[in-house]
DNA sequence: CTCTACAGTACTAAATTGCTACCAACCATT
DNA sequence: AATGGTTGGTAGCAATTTAGTACTGTAGAG
């Protein structure tokens, strides 16, 4: 058994390596989930927002989930949380460097829905 | 209020139709959830497997989930599903070539992986 | 004195995901 | 003939995530 399998795709030279040292798991326990790819799309795209345009922004999303959600993407350092001593409260949000690296990735998604899922 | 961002990112003419455009939610709804990036990754990069091996490959997946992930895969095109009436049961899973279109994202994101996550 | 705006929490309900056991069908071994 | 192994899959319940609703605190407007 384990017999080498003939993969039919050819465009990388190591497909087996690639897969082994991209850990999906742990990439998805980042940006996985049901809103973090779209609260970043979000901050990516349109720069800081504070939160309340953030959850009109965010379509269906519900405060509680809002909030965690930052608060994990905080924590994994890709947005950054600024409260401002005010009353009404103002705490405004802002994709880190390291969020605003996944633009290619952005693109490379809008790119394959515009391909192979609109038409 | 509303005045122009100073978003960093100068690739792209205009962000917000590309955020307008780009709807997360329905890409997340074909790529989301916490397996099927996964399941994708392996049939995209190492080719046709069969049940049992993708059930090893995809490291921690129970059978229920892995079953229910392939289906909703099939449904939406990125996956075949080939029954082959033998004993005991072989069925093989082959990413369509619309699946083979995330090639170039999955890519982005290891490269971000990489570059961001790494160091 | 009441009403509004804003960010957030507490608590409950619903949806997803995970776990264990079980099935069918044939083969090889006992 | 009976037993156990193999493979893809289902049923039923438990655990975890996600959703929905109500509520808080503060200051200014009316």
């Amino acid at each position: 058994m384990n017999v080498m399998k003939n993969v039919t795709n050819k465009s990388e030279p190591s497909n087996e390596a690639f897969a082994e040292r991209c850990p999906m798991p742990d990439i998805a326990r980042l940006i996985g989930g049901k809103w973090k790819l779209i609260i970043l799309q979000v901050l990516i795209f349109q720069g800081t927002k504070r939160f309340g345009e953030l959850k009109r922004d965010v379509d269906g999303i519900t405060q509680t989930m809002l909030t965690g959600q930052l608060r994990a993407l905080e924590e994994d350092g890709l947005v950054t949380r600024e409260v401002f001593p005010e009353v009404p409260p103002r705490v405004e949000y802002t994709a880190t460097e390291k969020a605003m690296a996944l633009t290619k990735m952005f693109h490379a998604m809008h790119d394959w829905w515009m391909l192979e899922c609109k038409k």
